[in-house]
DNA sequence: TAGATTGTTAATCGATTAACAATC
DNA sequence: TAGATTGTTAATCGATTAACAATC
């Protein structure tokens, strides 16, 4: 059924797809047209006719979409329809955060445990799944396959457990540490730095700043 | 100086490049060549090279660059001898999290306030900053200028309150609920939404599955 | 000097936008 | 029918890669 594959730039948009429409079906909307739509999403129309149009587009010439329909066939693209086993290791502010996201759940990721290396964290229950040490892992691995694992450990141990827990059949990982992991071809890696982001913001900023200064001098 | 604005994709790598070169400093290095640098950071050497070309590329033919200089000018390009204040709305485990995030004051943004609206959080101190009601905002910003406010807030708020700060003289946003943010022109948004960033994975499990799965049918 | 590696232009690739016939 | 809006191709734009003379 999806033959092509998905443009990098495409597949990101998805999710921002899928919510949106979300969004409209709890407003009762069933029928928009890609004009609207990239209005309302900040893309052209031509974009948003594009975007479904490499994977089938089901618009009706003078109507527009059909809200159901797109929704379910992006949740499709996106697999959402399979649950998928997702792990987190180190259970600091930003692990417990992530663990305690209530989203994740409702889109099919299910926390199937949390590790840490801290005697004291040991026992902790979050949202029904208690901390494990990371010692525990290996054994872990090897009754539960998982597909992700989060990393939300140190700096300076994250390229270790990421080798690790890749070493014992973990496809994906999402890390955090502000790192660059150097992992095999076949491991899935999403990196979500969140000081890569404020720089960008305060990089941003700057531009802003010096900009309205050049206007004042120059008018 | 800075006479041509580097486009996003450029200004996007830059702090990936800080944070490598920072390693490169600590392990004593303090030259390396586009081919290298290019190599570990998973990027061509063109385009490490043609990258470094954008901001006056300081290289040196037959050598190669001078990381303590390179490192020093992308600090100047990103801004971060400037230091940006920041506070963090949603006082949530994400907020929490984010509060205690160290590199953020580290590298120069300042945490000048935490806000929520339950009153059992109110007071409570995170990192030396209290937790002040929402309805304090108008009057803190009246007295604190703020550069960046950071939206931890639930879903069905964050339109409200990114427009309340927005009108209160806040210059940027980093918005971390899932929700598109209609924001006037002038005001920068960043968007970090886990939940995409976990939909991207899944998808490409799922692609890699298929793969797997086509493989084996037809060897 | 010979080898290495940059600076910089040109070629290629990919993504976005424009255009418009098809058709609901 | 007339108006709206898609599907789809072509044109444009931007980003990446290739190439190579310059030069350390």
């Amino acid at each position: 059924m999806d033959e092509k594959k998905l443009s990098s730039q495409v597949v990101k948009r998805l999710p921002r797809y899928y919510r949106y429409l979300s969004t409209l079906l709890q407003l009762g909307i069933s029928r928009i047209s890609s004009k609207d739509l990239g209005n309302r999403m900040g893309l052209t129309s031509s974009q948003v006719r594009q975007d479904f149009f490499c994977f089938g587009g089901n618009g009706l010439q003078g109507y527009g979409y059909d809200v159901g329909f797109l929704h379910q066939e992006i949740h499709k693209l996106l697999g959402l329809q399979h649950s998928h086993t997702m792990i987190i290791i180190g259970a600091g502010s930003l692990g417990h955060a992530l663990a305690k996201h209530a989203n994740f759940e409702k889109s099919g990721f299910k926390l199937a445990g949390i590790f840490d290396v801290k005697p004291e964290l040991i026992g902790e229950k979050i949202r029904n799944v208690e901390v494990q040490p990371v010692d525990d892992l290996p054994d872990f691995l090897s009754k539960n396959p998982v597909d992700i694992a989060v990393l939300t450990v140190p700096e300076n141990c994250a390229g270790e457990v990421a080798r690790l827990v890749a070493d014992l059949g973990v496809k994906a990982l999402w890390n955090f540490s502000p790192v660059e992991l150097m992992m095999p071809e076949d491991i899935i890696v999403e990196n979500t730095h969140m000081i890569d982001c404020l720089m960008v913001l305060g990089y941003n900023l700057q531009e802003k700043s010096l900009r309205e200064e050049s206007l004042k001098e120059k008018p």
